[in-house]
DNA sequence: TATTGGTTGTGTAT
DNA sequence: ATACACAACCAATA
């Protein structure tokens, strides 16, 4: 098809961004290849992340940074992002195109090669949920300058202190726009940058707005530089678990049925309209991983690639590296309670009420864990545990601790590799090619 | 080799 | 509100 397209519309160059996703690499590669095969000129640019993902590799000496602090230190060494490309204008157009010809082409566009309707896919609205985040350019812009108005929130913003429950969002939710370059990451970066600089005070990375953006880059580089980022076999960075197979307790995480009302909540809302907070998503992937279910973060990874209107290769793969304990993030004793964290800023179980409505008349002091409350509260109720609303699928209390041991001998078992592979004939390869840097060998202690 | 810091834990004490 | 125990992880740095 696509060197009909060249010849039917006299393509005589093909642009665009450059997709360091595994499967996007691979695609572009063919492209590229295709293009070039039918005599058009390629060009392609940096522009979906800050920096040049490479690029920062390289400066850290070959391999990816693996802390936040790090990429910080690596960053600054490279000066400034660049700005975001002017907006294209039909006058970057008009020497090449007429854009009120009458070409043939032009009549059957539409019918040939635009977009499908939802009629013609076979799916009606009703199929797409409720529609909380419109797609688009001008949406994405309009919702960022909405945010960008509030210069005192932009300031304060700090990310740990938002919520996870609130009924509604208390971050910008402007993470689908950016997944789907609806809007630019060097845009927003620079348009906060603006608010800064007119402001004395403002919070700072890695909790301020900014911070946020730097997270994206520290995933992107890390994932660009790491093999098989996002699986546990064969990832240099990934601590080798071995987690449960559980259908049972899977579905159960899924279908938000855990039992656990805050934890179904939060699946719920991720399941009904396509975005949960950050926190949120922490407490859910605690809960599946290390915390209580014992289940693969692969798994986690998949549902929400599934569920996740901002769903991002990068994103996803990385943020389950970290709340399981796998890579960046090694206090795995730090556990989420999936009672006692909602509590913190939602003590009524309002979030709970709004998206497990069955729940809704239970008292506050019962909301998160409804099987303690006695029959008769639960009568009054109209949701008896067990039978309306289920009972907790594991106890959070006791296999929590279980699995911190657990968590403890998979972290002796990796030690334990890395003193044996140290001398190994055939070390690990960190990154996915080797770059040729000078590196400097020292003399090994024998023992 | 030892030390330091790590976006976002919980429960109990002051 | 803040401090500490819990049991003690890692990567980067000095």
């Amino acid at each position: 098809m696509m060197p009909e397209l060249f010849k039917d519309w006299k393509i005589t160059t093909l642009t665009f961004e450059i997709d360091t996703e595994p499967y996007a690499m691979q695609r572009d590669d063919a492209i590229e290849k295709l293009a070039k095969s039918c005599n058009v000129n390629v060009i392609k640019r940096v522009s979906h992340t800050l920096y040049d993902t490479e690029k920062t590799i390289s400066k850290n000496g070959g391999s990816p940074p693996l802390t936040y602090q790090r990429l910080q230190t690596v960053l600054k060494e490279m000066g400034a992002p660049p700005k975001p490309s002017n907006t294209l204008t039909s006058s970057h157009l008009s020497v090449h195109v007429c854009l009120d010809c009458t070409t043939p082409w032009k009549e059957e566009f539409d019918e040939k090669y635009g977009v499908p309707t939802l009629a013609e896919l076979g799916k009606n609205e009703e199929d797409c949920g409720p529609l909380l985040f419109p797609g688009g350019e001008m949406e994405a812009l309009s919702r960022m300058e909405r945010y960008l108005k509030k210069t005192n929130w932009i300031c304060k913003f700090e990310k740990p202190q938002t919520e996870p429950n609130s009924l509604e969002p208390s971050t910008t939710v402007l993470s689908p726009y950016i997944k789907f370059g609806c809007l630019s990451v060097r845009t927003f970066y620079y348009r906060l940058l603006d608010i800064y600089n007119l402001n004395k005070v403002y919070t700072k990375p890695p909790v301020s707005l900014h911070g946020q953006l730097l997270w994206r880059e520290f995933f992107y580089t890390a994932g660009v530089g790491t093999a098989n980022f996002n699986r546990m076999e064969g990832n240099p960075v990934c601590t080798q678990v071995p987690w449960d197979s559980n259908p049972e307790y899977l579905a159960a995480w899924s279908e938000a049925r855990t039992g656990y009302p805050f934890i179904d909540a939060i699946m719920t809302q991720l399941r009904t309209e396509g975005w949960i907070h950050h926190l949120a998503r922490h407490a859910v992937a605690c809960f599946l991983t290390r915390g209580d279910l014992w289940l693969s973060w692969e798994e986690g990874q998949k549902v929400f690639e599934e569920l996740l209107l901002d769903a991002d290769w990068y994103l996803n793969a990385g943020n389950w590296l970290w709340l399981s304990a796998s890579a960046f993030f090694h206090q795995y004793f730090r556990v989420y309670s999936p009672v006692a964290f909602g509590k913190k800023t939602d003590k009524n179980g309002d979030y709970i009420k709004k998206y497990v409505p069955k729940l809704r008349k239970f008292p506050a002091q019962y909301i998160y864990e409804p099987w303690k409350a006695p029959k008769s509260v639960q009568a009054a109720a109209g949701c008896i545990i067990g039978q309306d609303y289920p009972k907790p699928v594991v106890d959070h209390d006791t296999i929590s601790k279980v699995n911190i041991k657990r968590m403890a001998a998979a972290y002796a078992k990796r030690k334990e590799g890395q003193d044996f592979s140290g001398k190994s004939a055939s070390p690990q390869k960190r990154r996915k090619e080797s770059t040729d840097s000078s590196s400097k060998k020292k003399p090994k202690k024998d023992d």
